[in-house]
DNA sequence: CGATCATATGCCCATATCGGCATGCGTCAA
DNA sequence: TTGACGCATGCCGATATGGGCATATGATCG
């Protein structure tokens, strides 16, 4: 049976693989390559365990390719994964203009209501 | 002390919000207009205490604002706080192209490893 | 004031998630 | 084959999160 779930189906997908900031600056990182795990956890201060975690979120996701070369793992970016992210935020875009005079339109509102109380 | 958090500083910022798939409706549903909870919550065929939740996480992010009009709250959409996420998925736009050719190297060079073997 | 509608909250459960640590596994070198 | 290196996993603990349900709150109306 299908009980109360958290987060439901959300898991792993991209919007739930690039809400963690730590996953989005090893994609950030990989954008100049090509690197192995131990590379990418020093560089950004985090453990060996957990950047392979992070790093299998973003391949689950498909965001990321890994190739073995030799003793190493390299991992690079796959970014196609972000497009339908950069298109379902630029449906909005025609918003961000108008958000000021919406916003204008509020408080004006506001004081109304407030001088009619 | 600071123990170990689950998601850390990733609570409550604007990527957070929209990994959530109904909070992404909502917004959806908000460019076009204002709309009371209830509505929202009939609409997407969740019930009111939920929406409701939704709409607080969405409104601490700013991605969202409300305003009290007699008996209902409406909820109206504040997109400015997706600018940010538009534009940092915008900074991988180039290697969506290049994604392609980026695998075909790696086949590329895969084959030359195995054959180097 | 009391009844009622519209929302927000609190509490509880089940589960997802992150982090640390130890350890397993595969690869290369001696 | 034995070590050492590089990385993935397993397990545990602490906490965040989503949902349901009942209920508190706020506001309007009679």
């Amino acid at each position: 049976m299908i009980a109360a779930m958290a987060r439901a189906a959300t898991t792993s997908d991209v919007f739930n693989a690039i809400a963690e900031p730590q996953r989005r600056d090893i994609l950030a990182l990989l954008r100049a390559g090509e690197r192995p795990v131990t590379d990418l956890a020093q560089e950004l201060g985090m453990t060996q365990p957990r950047a392979s975690k992070h790093l299998r979120v973003l391949r689950e996701v498909g965001l990321v390719r890994d190739r073995k070369a030799g003793k190493q793992r390299l991992y690079g970016l796959d970014a196609r994964g972000l497009r339908p992210v950069h298109e379902w935020t630029g449906g909005f875009e025609r918003f961000w203009n108008e958000s000021f005079d919406r916003l204008d339109a509020y408080v004006q509102e506001l004081k109304q209501t407030r001088q009619e109380d």
